[in-house]
RNA sequence: GGGUGGUUAGCUCAGUUGGUUAGAGCGUUCGCCUUACAAGCGAGAGGUCACAGGUUCGAGCCCUGUACUACCCA
């Protein structure tokens, strides 16, 4: 007995009963497949374990879901592995945030107080992300789901870490790096963001030694207590005297050298610089090739230290300002002016990052680099778009060791011990004795992300999930982290496991506001994707977000997009509708072979056969925007708008074979698109098909449509088209002549008589379509209404005798129109079969293509 | 400074390897409660494919340059 369909689909109702009825039944796991079956694997890009799902998340979990339900379909064992990251910096400044409203803070707590708190977080809002993703859809594996700090990964975490140093790939010593006074940590190069803004350039005489002065400008005053030299470029003749001269630093006096170097830009301020190495990237480099010594001024909290003389203890900005007026008290300054400079700001928090001296964990990169530039350069890994290989490329060629301490306490603590002496110890476990102090240092978070496909799947343990899913196949994330995430993931799987850790590198964009403005809250344009699944549900929010845009492409997300897909929803769901209200308990007969079908089931199996092997290639080629909008055309454009309304002529006055054929039609059009459309929409799919006559108990684990050539019939679909072409045209003209919908008006249709047989076959879709009484056929020698307008499509006419309502002037010159616009085609298509060169061309092309 | 993307209808976006008349949705105008769906149906208006050259029988697509814009790297 069919199950009769509710009027509408309640998304509210439906989605979270669908999402625990195959989560239960267990088709999330790749265990569905056989056990022979090719694995399709796919690694979560971890959420921040305590984040909350933003608009972003969204999308990725929306394409890796697609991708994880077509391969299933296919027959692939199918394992998304889901998973959340510590994320370091960020939990940690969560749960200070929130010790700091309790009135306290994390240094009163102490370290193993504050990481109590930070996993009692963890517990709290843990869950919330993984809750959301389950909203969207998401068919992974939550059983294999995984926590970048649990035992196992730590463990990767270890062995990776002792490896590398035993490689002398890791080493600790001091360098300048990119300090963050407020998070009190280093960061690495790419936590830093450099961007230009309003500043100040200070200009100011610098005493020397003998007298006199020398003209130097610079953007941070404080750092002139660092000073260890001063440059200029030695073929700038304003300062040849100078050069092997002494200065004095103002206010500290002390004494310091002029040297010459090329790295001087003349033209830039005064062309004298002064040589901060402590506290400047490009200055330190200078400072190699000069000998000079190097002066840190700083504390870690950013204020001046005991270098600073008068000025110990002030904020790097307040000194800024006290050493200022004390020079100009000296009668050293000259002026303060406006200038636009790069300012680098911490990723996380913003605030100004100080270049200053301090001893961290550095991973000697570049051979590991090699082997990820090679993977990539050898095709065994391809990334998508393939414009984003040379940005890759780039930054591995010009790679710097990774700075991978972290001055935190939420993460992996670095398994180094340190003796009284200052050995240094690194291993799996501490070393025996009491008198070694661990390393209190954490790792860089992209450390452990960067071990996530494999060691997810229990490396460095050889299990059986290891050896049957990884590699894996799809790396599917935002560009924005190649160099974060992707690129150190290929570097420390090639190195750790000999493979690439995944096959294909699949980037999606940004998602942006309808204007195409980033998403922030200061903006206040934030997409909140919990807000539209509560609306709309979760089905429309995936179409849009698909079919928004292209791979590697930001998408501007209009929200009016995801309302037009939930009206989407609503017409497939009616769409079901009447084809089940159509069946009856009867078993539907099998699809007949084409030869036994009229014109309008043989045009719609071929336009769903022609659909089906598009979707394929464009699936294969991860075009996946352009295949949901192809099957939402198909859907809506075609099988609704033409082939239900054709058919309801069988279902409501055909025999019975004639009802059962178009059943079947229907079914079968209906069914396959339902499970073309599963990967977009799981949800309204799902419901819908399981209301259709189906194979198998669920759509999530339905085959995957094939193409049937046999069903591919160009002349059905030329003729077809004609035919409705034709119904479009006498539309068009009962709307301009005013005629009422519901009169009905006669027809005569002139034609060659092959046309003419096939317009007699089927003259009920015009009665059906257009509201044509009767239709009458033009043959030779007989008689042509005289005011009639007319509908001309190719070698066949359409004449609507409209006595009294024809404006023949218009018609006339509509009908010139027509003249001029068919006489034009004809020119062209002479042209072209007049040059040899396009004729052979397009033969060629045709033997290429079917022969 | 080096590099990459974008620029197509009022808005958001598509547009296989160059091939008849450049598409969709939203919005807009007009008409319809036509027994699946008014969350709908039908019809229309709306485009110098940023600009300038070039290649070609033929360019939204390929090449060169320019402008604007966004991003990445230094």
């Amino acid at each position: 007995m069919l199950k009769t369909i509710p009027k509408t689909f309640d998304f509210a109702e439906a989605e979270p009963r669908l999402y625990e009825w195959w989560e239960k039944s267990g088709w999330f796991k790749p265990e569905v497949a056989p056990s022979d079956a090719e694995p399709f694997v796919i690694s979560m890009p971890p959420p921040n374990v305590t984040g909350a799902l933003h608009i972003g998340h969204a999308l990725f979990a929306t394409l890796e879901d697609l991708m994880t339900r077509y391969e299933r379909m296919r027959g692939k064992a199918a394992l998304w592995v889901p998973g959340t990251d510590h994320a370091g910096i960020a939990t940690q400044l969560q749960v200070e945030k929130m010790l700091q409203d309790q009135g306290t803070s994390r240094e009163e707590i102490g370290r193993e107080e504050f990481l109590a708190r930070t996993w009692e977080w963890k517990e709290k809002y843990g869950g919330t992300i993984t809750r959301q993703l389950r909203r969207l859809g998401a068919s992974c594996d939550w059983d294999r789901e995984r926590f970048t700090l649990d035992d196992g990964l730590s463990n990767a975490v270890v062995e990776v870490f002792v490896k590398l140093y035993e490689q002398g790939l890791i080493y600790r010593g001091p360098r300048l790096v990119n300090w963050s006074p407020g998070l009190q940590t280093a960061v690495s190069d790419l936590e830093v963001e450099r961007e230009e803004e309003d500043g100040k350039l200070y200009v100011f005489n610098y005493p020397l030694e003998d007298g006199g002065f020398i003209p130097v400008a610079t953007t941070r005053p404080e750092t002139i207590l660092g000073d260890t030299a001063i440059a200029v470029h030695p073929d700038d003749p304003r300062y040849q005297a100078f050069i092997g001269k002494y200065a004095l630093v103002p206010v500290l006096n002390r004494r310091i050298p002029i040297v010459a170097d090329d790295y001087v830009e003349r033209e830039f301020g005064t062309g004298a610089v002064k040589i901060t190495p402590g506290h400047d990237f490009n200055d330190y480099e200078l400072s190699q090739r000069h000998n000079l010594p190097l002066i840190n001024i700083m504390n870690r909290d950013a204020t001046l230290n005991a270098e600073a003389g008068p000025f110990a203890g002030q904020d790097r900005f307040e000194a800024r300002e006290n050493l200022w007026k004390a020079m100009t008290g000296l009668g050293l300054t000259v002026e303060v002016r406006p200038h636009r400079m790069v300012v680098p700001r911490s990723q996380r928090g913003g605030e100004i990052v100080e270049p200053m001296l301090s001893t961290q964990w550095f991973l000697k990169i570049q051979p590991l680099a090699e082997k990820a530039l090679k993977a990539v350069r050898d095709g065994d890994i391809e990334i998508v778009p393939e414009r984003f290989e040379k940005i890759y490329n780039h930054w591995l060629e010009n790679i710097q060791d990774w700075c991978i301490s972290r001055q935190l306490w939420w993460g992996h603590r670095i398994p180094a011990w340190y003796d009284a002496q200052g050995s240094v110890y690194v291993g799996q476990t501490p070393p025996s004795g009491d008198n070694w102090r661990p390393e209190l240092d954490v790792l860089d978070t992209w450390f452990s992300s960067g071990l996530w496909p494999f060691s997810t799947l229990g490396w460095p343990e050889n299990t059986p999930d290891l050896q049957r899913f990884y590699p894996t196949t799809v790396m599917e994330t935002g560009y924005d982290i190649l160099f974060f995430w992707v690129a150190r993931m290929i570097m420390l799987g090639l190195w750790f496991t000999d493979e690439a850790p995944f096959k294909v590198v699949y980037l999606h964009g940004l998602v942006r506001d309808k204007l195409g403005r980033k998403i922030s809250k200061t903006l206040g344009n934030v997409i909140d994707p919990l807000v539209l699944m509560d609306q709309y549900g979760a089905d429309p929010l995936r179409l849009a977000l698909v079919t928004g845009s292209t791979p590697g492409n930001d998408i501007n997300l209009d929200e009016a997009r995801v309302e037009r897909n939930w009206r989407f929803v609503n017409k497939l769901w009616q769409m079901t509708n009447f084809v089940t209200s159509n069946l009856t308990d009867e078993a539907l007969p099998d699809l007949p072979q084409p030869s036994a079908l009229d014109l309008p089931s043989r045009w719609i199996l071929s336009r769903l056969n022609g659909l089906v092997s598009t979707v394929q290639r464009l699936f294969d080629t991860y075009q996946y925007g352009e295949a949901g909008r192809q099957i939402d055309d198909f859907l809506w454009g075609e099988f609704a708008d033409w082939y239900i309304e054709i058919s309801k002529r069988a279902l409501y006055t055909g025999s019975d074979a004639e009802k059962n054929t178009a059943r079947r039609i229907l079914v079968t059009v209906l069914e396959t698109g339902l499970r073309l459309l599963h990967p977009f929409m799981p949800f309204v799919t799902e419901e819908a098909w399981q209301y259709l006559p189906h194979d198998g108990e669920a759509l999530i684990t339905a085959k995957w449509p094939q193409a049937d050539a046999r069903y591919i019939d160009e002349e059905a679909e030329r003729q077809m088209t004609m035919l409705i072409d034709l119904v479009r045209g006498i539309r068009n003209v009962r709307e301009e002549y005013k005629v009422e919908p519901g009169r009905k008006i006669d027809a005569v249709a002139a034609a060659p008589e092959e046309t003419l047989m096939l317009l007699e076959q089927y003259d009920y879709l015009f009665s059906r379509l257009c509201n044509i009484g009767a239709l009458s056929f033009q043959r030779s020698g007989g008689e042509l209404p005289s005011q009639a307008a007319a509908v001309t499509v190719s070698t066949t006419t359409i004449l609507l005798p409209l006595a009294g309502l024809v404006d023949i002037a218009a018609e006339c010159e509509r009908l010139r129109k027509e003249h001029t616009r068919l006489n034009e085609q004809v020119a062209r298509s002479q042209a072209m079969l007049a040059n040899d060169q396009s004729c052979s061309a397009r033969a060629l092309k045709w033997l290429n293509a079917n022969g």
